[in-house]
DNA sequence: TTCTAATTAATAATGATTACGATTTACCTT
DNA sequence: AAGGTAAATCGTAATCATTATTAATTAGAA
């Protein structure tokens, strides 16, 4: 996902273009860790000293319910990142030390479905914490 | 886990028996859904009105830091529930509606370990949400 | 029974998140 | 280009889960 295509999205969905809104993309497309709402807070106070925490969470949410960031909750908080470009189905690892994530190319669904033949499955979550190569 | 487990452990590591202590485990031991803080402080309090936060978040970190009960996030809250018998490691469906856990035998782990050479792996989480075959 | 450290109660503080009325802004229409 | 309108934002307060603090109580040992 990068700054065109979400746009392109937020637009078709009829959201207007405010320069918070894109700041706020920028430092996503940006960053390839998993931000807080604070994180992003801390950062757009710099050049909008009047941001509010309404604004940060507001777009936080339209933008994941737009399918354009997706959210983990890391350590007992919301984190948020950039969707990932792949158009297949993939899992996350995540450095504990840097945040920086590595895709995982396999899914374990594709072992598990079977095993739960009357159940119906709705999501799945399925995260790998550790320290990255540069951090070991 | 059960109640006489879950005591020895206690009583190993020094813990004293109380009747707060106690009523917490018996209603784990009797539930096999994951509970909030709140859940247990409701029930909690039918019995010991003045039963406060405090004594149950302390004694659910206790809990949890000595193996008794095992936790997750769901929702963005805290929940528990009694730590598995299963010897084996393993991971968890949980019912969206009825709160009900399945065990699943499988470990993504198995396959994923290999793919990702260079890194340190702390820990992982795996888990499978949607409904039940009562609940479908 | 008495003593002492562990446990708990009562309450306040903290930190993340949500809510709301007032104001401002993007952008559509004329 | 000016005006109108709904969306977006600000400023701030409320809410909710969780943690911390201090004083009082209690379990278990001596």
């Amino acid at each position: 996902m990068n700054l065109t295509n979400a746009w392109n999205i937020l637009k078709d969905n009829g959201y207007k273009e405010t320069s918070k809104r894109n700041q706020i993309l920028e430092l996503f497309a940006n960053d390839e860790r998993y931000l807080t709402a604070r994180d992003l807070l801390d950062v757009m106070q710099k050049d909008y000293p009047s941001m509010s925490y309404d604004t940060v969470y507001r777009n936080l949410a339209t933008f994941v319910s737009l399918g354009i960031l997706e959210e983990t909750e890391l350590s007992g908080e919301r984190h948020f990142r950039m969707q990932c470009e792949s158009d297949h189905h993939h899992h996350h690892f995540i450095c504990m030390d840097c945040g920086k994530i590595k895709e995982i190319p396999v899914c374990p669904m594709d072992m598990v479905g079977a095993a739960l033949p009357a159940y119906e499955i709705a999501n799945h979550k399925f995260e790998i914490y550790g320290k990255c190569p540069e951090c070991k």
